[in-house]
DNA sequence: TAAAAATACTCCATAGGTATTTTAT
DNA sequence: ATAAAATACCTATGGAGTATTTTTA
């Protein structure tokens, strides 16, 4: 079945007329004849009374030139989808880290559906390694992630935020030195294995002597429920302490020179110019830039 | 547009892979990596990112695949629209004359929902000639009218059902001989001009005197009315009367070789086998058998 | 009889196949 | 190194045009 043949019965189904509908068309008579013999050979249907002249169509012919139509409208969406200018045109698959999908998730949501009304979101979260490794093979577009050292060939970061890192500790022991703290209290360690987890044993490792009792978590708000309530105390992205802190919580800044963690946006490398890369990457920018910050 | 590229591209989309798409598509690689080059072209849009092999969908080729899969689903619905194997397919335009349309248009309706599932009607009244010339013409494929005379070339006419004639008189002059009726009250004429009025007219003239007084209305239910009330008395098929008679309305049949009125359906002749019209008839004479008759 | 559709015949564009080269993993 | 995609090249099919015949209004 060929598309053009239905654009003709539709128009015929206008003009009620071969030859109207032939001039409309830009073909000749024969052809249009021809063409229409050959679809209601293709359906093994009678689309026309060719007893009456010109040719009426038939009830079933009516109707299918009114399907035909249908056909042809989800054709010109598909055909008008190509010719959207906007960079953020199409399904796009996007995975945020846990403490991205709760920070930058809902702003970025709304931001682009309001910026990129062409554009369509399924997203999943993991660990940054899984979710680039995702972008690497392909079943993810894009990615939020801490950034690793070892980077993947193929793969393009773009830096969203520097965040710095920052002491978490239950007010009744921040009189304590770190270093001291570290004997008093039990250090709550969110996931060594993951991007965040390595920024967070350097960091402890450079700050103060290994802790008596470690207490290994897999969750951010876990981690800070615990040190509210006095059973531990953390290191972590100041943004995060500061999203789940209340008055019992204190939070010790770091000095200075001390590796911060990076949030990326990761893609694919790609030769040509893919302009939804940038275009993602700013939004997801102005998202993270409404987020509360400490 | 290829809606075959459209099948592939869907294809692909499940299988991401080109090879195997071309493998369950049957047809080579080679002539897929074309096709999909060409529907790239033709879209102006990069459906896939062929740095990676097998090549990926883009964002945008995701979308565009998603669409692909709905034109061809509407292309689907036609084609086994096509299929099916009803007599009764389609969309149908049919004319119902007044009376018709009060009597028999309800219990049609409802039995085409239940026995003709794949059928549309879209319907019109009007007066029978009206009718049956827009059946001629193609405007209409089919109308219940009372049949006359004149029968115009290339029309059918299925005989749905023979009404005989009957005289309604007001209650309190329901002792008057036929011919004295003429001279007590007016005589309440529908429309001398249409099917129906012409037989009313002839059998007036075999009946009885010409009245004294004619009023001429345009409505079955109008004349009834006014018989109703005793402003005089008429003639009509014996089923209209019975349908809008109450006790003050005295019913005289009339004697047995009359002209009684003919309700057909009309269709085009064809030369081919029109199995539609066959089962419409069967639908139509099913939906006036269930009609209320004196 | 005149206008419109169908048919006969021809040509060319293009879609698809085979063979080969290129490329990403 | 190998599997997979792209390219080059060729062929065949079918879609569309011209000219002619048929048809019905």
């Amino acid at each position: 079945m060929n598309i053009r043949a239905l654009e003709t019965l539709v128009r015929i189904g206008q003009v009620t007329s071969f030859s109207k509908a032939a001039a409309l068309q830009n073909m000749t008579l024969s052809a249009l004849s021809m063409q229409m013999k050959t679809l209601e050979n293709d359906l093994g249907a009678k689309i026309f009374d060719r007893a009456s002249r010109p040719p009426l169509l038939t009830p079933l012919g009516r109707r299918i030139a009114d399907q035909a139509g249908r056909v042809l409208r989800e054709r010109d969406n598909l055909k008008s989808m190509a010719e959207i200018d906007d960079p953020l045109v199409g399904n796009y698959r996007v995975g945020f880290i846990q403490s991205a999908s709760v920070r930058i998730l809902p702003s970025f949501l709304s931001i682009v559906e309001a910026e990129a009304p062409f554009a369509q979101f399924q997203v999943r979260s993991g660990l940054s390694e899984k979710l680039s490794n995702h972008v690497a093979t392909g079943l993810l577009d894009a990615a939020v992630v801490t950034k690793v050292q070892g980077s993947i060939a193929g793969l393009r970061f773009d830096l969203i935020a520097s965040e710095d890192m920052a002491i978490a500790i239950p007010g009744d022991h921040q009189h304590l030195e770190t270093n001291a703290l570290s004997q008093a209290l039990p250090f709550i360690h969110f996931m060594p294995s993951t991007g965040i987890g390595q920024l967070i044993a350097s960091a402890m490792h450079d700050l103060m002597d290994r802790p008596e009792k470690i207490i290994i978590l897999d969750s951010i708000e876990a981690t800070m429920e615990c040190v509210k309530n006095g059973l531990g105390y953390t290191i972590l992205p100041r943004p995060d302490i500061f999203r789940y802190a209340d008055d019992g919580v204190y939070i010790r800044d770091v000095k200075k020179p001390f590796p911060q963690r990076d949030l990326v946006l990761v893609t694919k490398t790609n030769t040509g110019v893919e302009r939804w890369q940038d275009r993602l990457f700013e939004v997801i920018v102005k998202a993270s830039g409404s987020l509360v910050d400490g």
